[in-house]
DNA sequence: TGAATAGTGTCTGTGAGACACTATCGA
DNA sequence: TCGATAGTGTCTCACAGACACTATTCA
């Protein structure tokens, strides 16, 4: 019974866990602009970082990048620790997925891992490239790493979940601005929301999202010192009005 | 930097946890009728299960059930053991809810805790509080548990944590299955969400959950071999029509 | 002028929301 | 007949969804 164990409790005296990892899927979204005539939208890719591990387990396959928690921090602390350390960046979105500890998912022992996402901009990524004791690093699409890739450890199933919950986050929350500058075009918006959620299919997209009930206030338009809307047309011919998030997060249900 | 540390791997070369432990916030409902001249429904309320502890750390003091993670187990597996032992049932709604790490938590050292709830009937919590190895056992609504009682480690945060996530589920998944009987009213849902969602509104709800479009074919009419509505007196005077949930969960967006 | 993207006009149908009204049954 | 809950009638307004149309800019 779980209270024996814990009035005898004595550190040692049972067998704890090997180590606690947290290993960060951490995502970005590419962009490339297009040559063409006129101006467009610019390509945009999801992506996903690994590392191809040198060592024993699992060496040569691709994985996550991680690292092991200490005594002194908890996990979301080991996991901003790491981060910054494979983008040189502290901010941008961190959020926690769930924990791994099927027994034998590690050879080295018994390790429970610790899953996050993260979503962080290409240039951060291009940092970690350059430096030297990190071993091969790569960027690929979550086609590339789920279907082609050798991933070690259950890393597949991890980037199986946070694939699942980006695109329940991009759908249920305002995460698109991180992939997004301040002020964007509503094409802009529903391109990153599409580049993520594939499934998502909305013709009349600028006519909901602009009809005030609907965006239930997340959105609200750019406007200048004397009150003008403000446009860009630095996607398009026709100029574009600019948008930015609010703070508002809409609370979801079912039933209304 | 990780790699060094994967690299040079050996268990018990480094400094590793004392315990990952896993704790479950028991959710219930309690049901109970009113005397009353007509025909009503019972008074329900959201209740926790909490045990008051016997030993160091926290003796005295009320805590959450949960016991520690073994080597051959994963958490998951060791909360559905925890659940069963204390509820003496297997099944019913099991979830994670998140990891708990801040370093200092439990004065026995470094203790990984993850925290899941369930929801359980009261009936299987009357079971534990007649075993006796159990020490005090008590239902507590939620302002009871987080206001006026002293709670073991960080349970306040945790329970506060379960709280909000089960109110978010309540309004966003079907999980209000999990605390009805199969067949149910339309007023016996509409209390089951208020009970757990005291902000949650609805002067139409009948209305608006029995329009095919806003209820999104989560629910549907009990209906008898002859394909005749069926319906129950059992809390009104008027017979009401029974629904039950379809299988189906309808994904939200803030942006349609 | 044509290509490419940004938006609007307009019509039909349907849900939201309010509020008063009727229905059913048993005490 | 009254109390208590279930459910409907009806009205107005706003949004959803479709589709054709106009607007803006630059090569």
């Amino acid at each position: 019974m779980s209270e024996n164990v814990e009035q005898n409790y004595n550190a040692k005296k049972y067998r704890t866990p090997d180590g606690v990892p947290a290993d960060i899927v951490m995502f970005t979204l590419t962009k490339r602009e297009r040559k063409t005539v006129t101006k467009t939208l610019p390509l945009r890719e999801l992506k996903v970082m690994l590392i191809r591990r040198k060592k024993w387990p699992c060496a040569g396959m691709w994985a996550l990048p991680g690292g092991f928690c200490q005594e002194d921090e908890s996990i979301y602390d080991a996991a901003t620790r790491e981060l910054k350390e494979e983008t040189g960046v502290d901010g941008g979105h961190l959020e926690y997925l769930g924990v791994y500890s099927t027994p034998g998912r590690d050879p080295r022992g018994w390790i429970i891992s610790h899953a996050f996402f993260a979503l962080v901009e290409e240039w951060m990524l291009e940092q970690r490239q350059a430096s030297d004791d990190a071993g091969e690093v790569g960027l690929f699409t979550l086609q590339e790493a789920l279907e082609e890739l050798e991933l070690a450890f259950d890393h597949h199933d991890i980037i199986t979940d946070a694939y699942l919950r980006i695109q329940q986050q991009m759908l249920q929350t305002t995460i698109a601005r991180q992939f997004l500058p301040r002020h964007f075009t509503l094409s802009e918006l529903y391109q990153v929301i599409q580049t993520v959620v594939p499934e998502f299919k909305e013709p009349n997209f600028i006519r909901k999202i602009t009809s005030t009930r609907s965006r239930q206030g997340i959105l609200k338009e750019v406007r200048d010192e004397a009150g003008n809307p403000v446009s860009s047309n630095q996607y398009s011919q026709r100029p574009a009005q600019l948008y930015m998030f609010t703070d508002h997060e809409p609370l979801l249900s079912i039933y209304t």
